[in-house]
DNA sequence: ATTAGTTTGCAACTCAGTTGCATAAACTTT
DNA sequence: AAAGTTTATGCAACTGAGTTGCAAACTAAT
């Protein structure tokens, strides 16, 4: 199962909620792809998205990404197709925080139209 | 009621979720208040920040804001008290987007711990 | 083969967000 | 002021994402 999972992860060019990658299986269990997502997650494989649709996406990590602040790069959700992008060469802008506020994780999520749904 | 709500997003120095408002009242309609901060958020009074705990927070705006990208701020989520700031100060940086892409909207939340949790 | 550990599937629950419908309140028009 | 219209509120109920517990199926190790 993990295995197919892994796969299908690796095809996808954006990321993918739960509920999509329910409906790439004709018959499969919405707990055990849950639970799969959230061991890849823990294990670095993958990243989470919470790009405010209201469903988390999942995306491959690049190669030994630890998922920390400095290497987080941008996500732009496309209000046309829904689509999630990774803009892996995007990284975060450096953010200074008030006085004795502490940074341990950013998400930015730029929403607008791609290159494939404008015009 | 609505005037209530207003008082209460007035007093707060943090944008607070639904459930948040909901337990300011000792007897209140959960429908009610939520679409009161619909009608709030329509005409521009309040904003809405999506800080990946679960529940849409909700804010004033500044005066005369028409909540364009170029005007949108930082928010910071307090890992600890879990309380969202609006860093009002800290506007948005800029972000080159890929070619072709438009952008409408940007959502960005620094987590970390704040200065009243911070040791 | 017996045991222990891991993975999967089912049922069921929580919680945020949402909709429809009926009543109540406020405002208009005569 | 009465009748009619619009707007606001309250109740019930539903959806969908995320989650947990438990038991059955599977795997590996002695």
């Amino acid at each position: 199962m993990r295995e197919l999972v892994l796969d299908i992860l690796t095809e996808q060019k954006m990321a993918i909620s739960l509920s999509d990658l329910e409906q790439k299986f004709h018959k499969s269990d919405r707990v055990t792809l849950y639970r799969t997502l959230k061991t890849f997650e823990e294990k670095k494989l993958i990243h989470s998205i919470d790009d405010g649709t209201g469903a988390v996406k999942y995306a491959l990590c690049k190669e030994s990404c630890q998922c920390h602040p400095e290497e987080l790069h941008v996500h732009f959700l496309c209000l046309k197709c829904q689509h999630t992008f990774c803009l892996n060469d995007i990284p975060i802008p450096f953010i200074k925080l008030p006085v004795n506020f502490s940074i341990e994780n950013i998400n930015m999520v730029v929403k607008g139209v791609c290159s494939n749904c404008k015009d």
